[in-house]
RNA sequence: GCCUCGGUGGCGGAACUGGUAGACGCGUUGGACUCAAAAUCCAAUUGUAGCAAUACAGUGAGAGUUCGAGUCUCUCCCGAGGCACCA
């Protein structure tokens, strides 16, 4: 036989099951249950790297075993292809995004092919194709028709010397990633999501899902709810009173004085009262600018200035206190407004001792620390509340001084406006008669597509380069029929990824996004893999936009994902993450090339769990060990011969494989059913000779994980019918894996002394005598009182001696 | 600081509901084949001592529960990820 030629293997099958279209999966299949296993789909970059291997490559092991498993899976693929890097190449070379990103998707299709991936191709979506984004622009407009959708001024980046508003990746230390000049905020109206509505649905539904601790951890910690009571405290001579948020009401006899945020509203609406406005002015300006980079990397030193002239009255007790603007208080959490409690908070105390302000314990032994959440303890020098339980005060003081129980989170709204050409135009249009406003683009008219431009640099005030396109802009007001304004801005990429897996259940359907049959039939996702970074963004903004789809009842379950998981990562040879500038990137084409496509799927199968938090190494010379396996499998077909009758020994082994191989591919952990397959044919090649039909169970064995050669196996040596991934999955014949003989482990005092060869199914009083007869044991308990025998069935004797 | 997940040979990793720690692979060492090398095959490979049988130690550290702990409980150390002047 000759050795395996995995160029023209891999290349015929590939080609063979492209025309015969073997992985085109219906909606519903005669007696088989549906299951949908979602892997991220990719952005166009023009290159696929390890990393989209490895994401795609092991779902696909399990997408191929659950076919064959007798389950209708739907396994699909797409490009999110909007998106900044199609703008950058416009704007470096000149080239239009549109051309650029459909060409990368071109190749990176046949880099896909070249996988042996199993996935849907007619199911395709490409989030830049008007027949997607006109359902992305639909959905906008349900939520902004459903209240979901502010238009309000917002804080961007911007960038002084680019002129452009820049999204957060691309600012780097408060530095612009192209020109590295200092990063501005710059007010400008936007659109914003308001997904703060559902933060607690986002949190409390987390419950009733299997996912990992570690994922529902992280958004809960985005999230960041935290509960506790809102308490207003009047102000000496006039009628406005300061707001704060505090998660520690029954610290309010602790209260010696006030901080508000620089940005705070007050601020400025007491200005007359402030007798060193001037001062506070001064620092007003500090902060703002040292807000970008300093406060976020700054020393703990706290600064502020008194409002003289301004005081607040402690809602409790009466008391008068001073009020001080600081930035250690952030104008965007909670009212922008702290009562400071320099005893019982470590950020107040730090503040009130520089400032010589009053430090008043009001819980027994509880010092000033930053956990202010804990609240155990007793009240003390608090009036008639002294020697209450903190808890029970917390309800008790916000009461007595008229506050109310509250939450706050660290979610903002979601703002999804882009001041981009490359993304989908917002559906909106500006009105100039008030009557009329912002106008939603009427649904008979949507796509609003995206035009042509010649300019992809935006305009001096930072708007998106939409908005130089004269007969893009113009438009006659759907109500009023006057002359309108387009909005210029496009959508955050995130709005695109939110909703692409109901496409893939109904990807053409030209009269809604996806019919309710369809999504019926496939919701929700049964299994969702993708990489960490997405944990926060794209998992909670698609849940949420989920979530209002379904309150809407578009969709038929509240959450998207049954189950997610995120995978592991590799890294390059050295250890550290790959990267260009560290020269240690794997190119897997010419993995693919030199060692072939089902090499490069078992390696990344066996290198670890894939649902692990881990990061592997890549490891040049374990892959050319998995080569070897390959081979090795390949060799064993010279030992086929039609008329030799199935041997006890080949097929024990390949039922105890095929045991190990069905569990870890359950549970994803691809990595042990692979070591199976390689102990199996360890026993499988000291055969004199191998029956068809155990070559061909070990094809099937194989095929999940590394697809060509399971074919070829099957098809050209087994000469057997069909694609190898619909052959039903073999059964388990455990009578098999039964043992005539089993070893008894023999221990004394729990350390193993001794093992025997003993008949299975002994009772055990005869094991405890084969144990006490036992040479070894004899010499391990002579002269010593037995106490205890443990006898575990058909596997151990423990005996007790002192 | 808070939340979550981890820590097992030289390396990646196995170990089911507590029951032989180190499966499988890589690497290393020795051997066969060869003029030689590559490829292939065979054998060994947790550490210490010993020719060996074997003994002792051993899953980040320490305690505990148990006949028996990598696995369960507690305390601590280290690492990774999420959040963080968040009131």
């Amino acid at each position: 036989m000759d050795r395996y030629n995995h160029r023209d293997v891999e290349k015929k099958w590939q080609s063979y099951w492209r025309e015969h279209q073997s992985y085109a999966v219906s909606d519903q299949q005669d007696g088989k249950e549906n299951y949908y296993q979602l892997v991220e789909f990719p952005y166009p970059s023009g290159n696929l790297h390890v990393g989209h291997w490895y994401a795609f490559a092991v779902p696909d092991i399990r997408a191929r075993y659950l076919r064959a498993r007798g389950k209708n899976v739907l396994f699909p693929i797409g490009f999110d292809a909007f998106g900044l890097p199609a703008e950058n190449a416009a704007i470096k070379h000149g080239i239009n995004p549109r051309t650029w990103t459909y060409e990368n998707m071109d190749y990176m299709r046949t880099q896909i092919d070249s996988m042996g991936t199993s996935f849907d191709r007619s199911r395709e979506v490409v989030t830049c194709d008007p027949e997607y984004y006109r359902w992305t622009q639909w959905i906008f407009l349900e939520l902004y028709k459903n209240n979901l959708v502010n238009y309000s001024t917002t804080e961007a980046n911007w960038c002084p010397k680019c002129k452009t508003v820049l999204a957060n990746e691309q600012v780097i230390d408060g530095h612009c990633e192209r020109c590295d000049s200092v990063v501005e905020k710059k007010q400008m109206k936007q659109w914003q999501f308001r997904i703060t509505e559902y933060a607690d649905r986002l949190i409390d539904d987390l419950d009733d899902l299997d996912w990992p601790e570690e994922i529902k951890a992280s958004q809960k910690n985005w999230i960041g709810r935290s509960e506790g009571a809102e308490i207003d405290f009047s102000i000496v001579g006039s009628e406005r009173k300061i707001t704060v948020f505090t998660t520690r009401p029954d610290t309010l006899y602790g209260v010696t004085y006030m901080v508000l945020a620089p940005e705070h509203q007050l601020v400025t609406e007491l200005a007359e009262m402030i007798s060193n406005a001037d001062a506070v002015e001064e620092y007003k300006k500090v902060s703002a600018k040292k807000s970008e980079i300093e406060r976020t990397n700054n020393t703990k030193e706290k600064t502020g200035v008194r409002l003289e002239g301004v005081e607040a009255i402690n809602p409790i007790s009466g008391e008068k206190i001073p009020v001080f603007v600081a930035d250690y208080v952030l104008a965007g959490y909670g009212t922008g407004a702290v009562m400071a409690v320099p005893a019982h908070d470590e950020r107040d105390h730090a503040f009130a001792r520089k400032y010589n302000l009053p430090i008043r314990e009001v819980i027994e032994g509880n010092v000033a620390h930053a956990d202010v959440n804990s609240g155990v303890g007793r009240l003390c020098n608090s009036g008639d509340c002294d020697g209450m339980d903190s808890q029970a005060a917390k309800v008790v003081l916000t009461e007595k001084a008229g506050g109310r129980m509250t939450k706050t989170y660290r979610l903002r709204d979601w703002g999804v406006s882009r001041q981009r050409y490359w993304g989908v135009p917002i559906p909106m249009i500006h009105c100039d008669d008030p009557a009329c406003g912002t106008v939603p683009v009427p649904e008979d008219q949507l796509p609003v597509v995206l035009p042509d431009v010649e300019d992809y640099l935006p305009n001096d005030e930072g708007q998106s380069p939409l908005s130089k396109k004269e007969d893009f802009v113009k438009v006659p007001c759907p109500q009023c029929g006057k002359d309108a304004k387009r909005e210029t801005d496009t959508l955050d990429t995130f709005v695109c990824s939110s909703w692409y897996f109901l496409r893939y259940s109904d990807p053409r359907n030209e009269t809604a996004f996806a019919s309710e049959d369809k999504i019926k039939n496939w919701m929700p996702v049964d299994h969702y893999s993708g990489g960490s970074e997405h944990t926060t963004m794209h998992v909670l903004y698609s849940r949420f936009i989920h979530k209002a789809l379904y309150d809407l009842g578009h969709v038929t379950t509240p959450e998207p994902y049954r189950v997610r998981m995120n995978r592991s990562l590799i890294l390059g040879p050295d250890g550290n993450k790959m990267s260009k500038s560290k020269g240690n990137i794997i190119d897997p084409d010419s993995i693919v090339e030199s060692l072939g496509a089902d090499t490069m799927r078992l390696y990344l199968a066996f290198i670890g769990p894939f649902n692990s938090v881990s990061a592997y190494p890549w490891n040049p010379e374990s892959i050319i060990g998995v080569r070897k396996f390959i081979e090795r499998v390949w060799k064993l077909g010279a030992k086929v011969e039609k008329s030799h009758d199935d041997t006890k020994e080949a097929d024990k082994a390949l039922h105890a494989c095929l045991k190990g191989v069905t569990e870890s591919i359950d549970a994803l952990k691809c990595n042990t059913g692979v070591a199976a397959l390689m102990t199996c044919v360890n026993v499988l090649e000291k055969q004199q000779q191998l029956s068809v039909a155990q070559y061909g169970m070990l094809a099937q064995m194989m095929a999940p994980y590394a697809p060509h050669i399971a074919q070829e196996m099957w098809s050209e040596v087994c000469e057997e019918e069909g694609v190898i991934s619909d052959v039903t999955w073999p059964a388990l014949e455990e009578g098999l894996l039964m043992e005539d003989q089993i070893e008894l482990v023999i221990q004394v005092n729990g350390k193993v002394r001794d093992k025997v060869m003993v008949d299975v199914g002994q009772a055990d009083d005869v094991l405890e005598r084969i144990a006490r007869d036992s040479e070894k044991i004899k010499k391990h308990i002579e002269g010593k009182e037995v106490r205890k025998v443990i006898v575990i069935k058909g596997r151990m004797v423990n005996i007790v001696a002192v």
